[in-house]
DNA sequence: CGAAAATAGTTTGTATGACAAACTAAAATT
DNA sequence: AATTTTAGTTTGTCATACAAACTATTTTCG
């Protein structure tokens, strides 16, 4: 992937260099998962599970997604053993949704190796300027 | 999509939060685009037609796509008349890719709605720090 | 020059990802 | 007890993505 500076050009140097900046952690995302052949949105599943067991409508809320697509989702991550559909001891209808060990190795790898390739893409930011950049990114997400 | 401070959680707080923003980046770019139904990859690549007409392997190259993947891409774009393939008039195998009038409109319409929406996204950053952040960004993007 | 190799792009087959509408079964309401 | 709501799946459709095989040119080079 080009992270070019005239791509979008938008006129805002700010929105450029944001969307730049995305599609850069996306594919750093992309190829931390690749060696367990995880696609970006079953990174994102594995980064919610890592500290949740939630039901399907719960995940559907947080990925964004329509609650048929998360039945497909956790099929398929089912399927690879990566996470385990735990029934409700109340509610005979639901049931949450659970990383494996498997699947807890896997986040534990995949982690690390984001970590190792986002802090390599930072290598020339000085400690300062990580701490500024982590501070501008939460104001960002956690407004008014 | 949930921006919540615990996902994904990884032990690195610069790391969390780009993942974070770069969620909360692609959540914004695709309603942007909502309204013209574009997918992410659909805006991706409008937005490198906006300044070049690459031929198709270069697209895939742009993209990180497969070449054949590009090949749908382009046909599904072409087919709802936002792009046009225009043959080289050298090369009888290969042809470049451009923007229709109606794509033109589409990139400047989204495009405005992208930096609106982003700019809204940042509207708890004084002027000084949307220098910074893009800064910061720039020292990822162009590094070395 | 002409055969062989390389290049540009498409086709085919397969899998994932996403949605909406219709559906099933259980739980909650009234 | 009947009705409505809720949790999740199924079905049908389309977009996205890849790899391998293919077609049609262009390039290379003996």
């Amino acid at each position: 992937m080009q992270h070019d500076p005239s791509i979008p050009d938008t006129g805002s140097p700010l929105v450029d260099h944001l969307v730049q900046l995305t599609y850069l952690i996306q594919t750093i995302l992309l190829e931390a998962g690749a060696e367990h052949e995880l696609s970006f949105i079953q990174i994102r599943l594995l980064g919610i599970l890592r500290d949740r067991e939630p039901g399907m409508q719960e995940l559907a809320h947080h990925l964004n997604l329509d609650k048929s697509s998360v039945t497909g989702l956790i099929n398929r991550a089912e399927r690879r053993d990566m996470v385990e559909r735990v029934p409700s001891p109340t509610d005979r209808r639901s049931f949450s949704v659970r990383l494996t060990d498997k699947g807890k190795d896997i986040v534990r790898t995949v982690g690390d190796e984001i970590e190792r390739r986002i802090h390599n893409a930072a290598r020339n930011l000085t400690e300062a300027e990580r701490v500024q950049l982590t501070t501008l990114s939460a104001k960002m997400l956690y407004r008014d």
